[in-house]
DNA sequence: TTCCAAAATTGAGTCAACTCAGTTTCCATG
DNA sequence: CATGGAAACTGAGTTGACTCAATTTTGGAA
């Protein structure tokens, strides 16, 4: 069944990815022509519409690889302790976009949301939209910890205020890719000017001592 | 200077926006050939190249006019007296997304937003940025008014809570528009929720008497 | 080893947005 | 009125993403 056949596919897809991945980069998603790809990476144009259903298919897989690593090491942050709510948000807010830039340009992203909008139902548009949700889930999975935890008031519906954060941080990155003048310490603080009105709302002041800490039982105001 | 050539220039635009609003409605964004616009503007394909940059353009222009009618609807409910925050918010959401479908399909708003990422610094992408920027500074006008008629808590940053509070508004807009699926009830209802977390904690439970109104004294937890 | 059918590649061809050199329309001036 | 030239229009041509019929490559059965 296997053999050199998958082998030469797995090669071919490798070629076209990393190709695609520099030259975007270097010469920018609309500036780089599917021939000088194919070029790259020595298919034909046809090829590379065999692996991908279009260029934005192609720009979408480079994202998506850049996304999971970026919830990797949220998920590590949410795992470690916190010591206050407001520092736990922002460190994972720093980690969504210090990550953002290390593959992908300003230029890269744009043209990545832009898919994804247009063309929501797309197989790439869906895995997208995914990727949204797993991260909006990430931000709620530590507003959840931080209740049980004891740094977030036992009454708060964790749910609506970790859409809210995350709807606002995605918001902002829209901003952020959108303006090449912003830096990542602007979009930062920003962002945590604008969280500080609610979380210094939800936040309990004191964490419970770290042997009580887990149980859920964190419930405050009556 | 002006008189006839100037008649003519305003006709055809008129003409070309027109069909264009049209066709696009009927036959979507993508469907519409730039050619067939032409024809039904009885003019040549250049001559829509003399007035807009580019097809998106031509999307975003009619756009532009849809996000000038909700802004002034928005002032007009700003005006209104208000009995509590939550409904304040909650009606100039409603507002917002009611509008939205008038004069444009979801799939045009789509490509708006799409075109609107791509190219931010085009003609057009710096106009729909500004749409973007007068709405979130009308959240914020609300929210400033509410604090002064004292509805709102004194020490709240309510250009913070503003900013949040729109962002969130438009990235469910966004989710909204990208789900042909979803209606105008289910997103003001998941809205809603969302921002009772936020609107529940910096709201005061008892506006002032009316003769007190106004003089941004509305302090309170000191 | 030989040969076949399925899988994969190829690149010339198609389609639609956008351009630009040539043409027409308008108006200010004598 | 004529006329020169600026402003605007025109549509055939260009460009680049994407397709598909023909060709090549592969795995394994005889």
């Amino acid at each position: 069944m296997t053999g050199l056949r998958e082998k030469h596919k797995a090669d071919r897809d490798r070629r076209i990815l990393k190709a695609a991945a520099k030259l975007f980069r270097s010469a920018g998603y609309e500036g780089t022509r599917i021939e000088r790809i194919a070029d790259a990476a020595d298919v034909s144009t046809g090829t590379i519409y065999n692996y991908y259903q279009n260029k934005g298919d192609l720009l979408v897989a480079i994202v998506a690889m850049e996304v999971n690593e970026v919830l990797a090491s949220g998920a590590q942050h949410i795992a470690k302790r916190h010591r206050s709510l407001r520092a736990a948000v922002d460190r994972l807010a720093a980690n969504y976009f210090e990550h953002s830039l290390v593959y992908l340009s300003k230029e890269m992203w744009r043209h990545a949301m832009a898919i994804s909008t247009r063309q929501p139902d797309s197989p790439f548009g869906i895995v997208y939209a995914g990727l949204d949700t797993h991260l909006a889930e990430q931000v709620v999975a530590l507003l959840d910890k931080l209740q049980k935890t004891g740094l977030v008031a036992g009454d708060v519906d964790t749910t609506a205020a970790g859409e809210l954060v995350f709807n606002n941080l995605n918001m902002m990155f829209t901003n952020f890719v959108k303006s090449e003048a912003m830096t990542v310490e602007d979009v930062l603080s920003a962002i945590s000017r604008q969280h500080r009105v609610l979380l210094q709302r939800i936040a309990l002041p004191h964490p419970l001592p770290r042997h009580l800490a887990g149980r859920s039982l964190a419930r405050t105001l009556p």
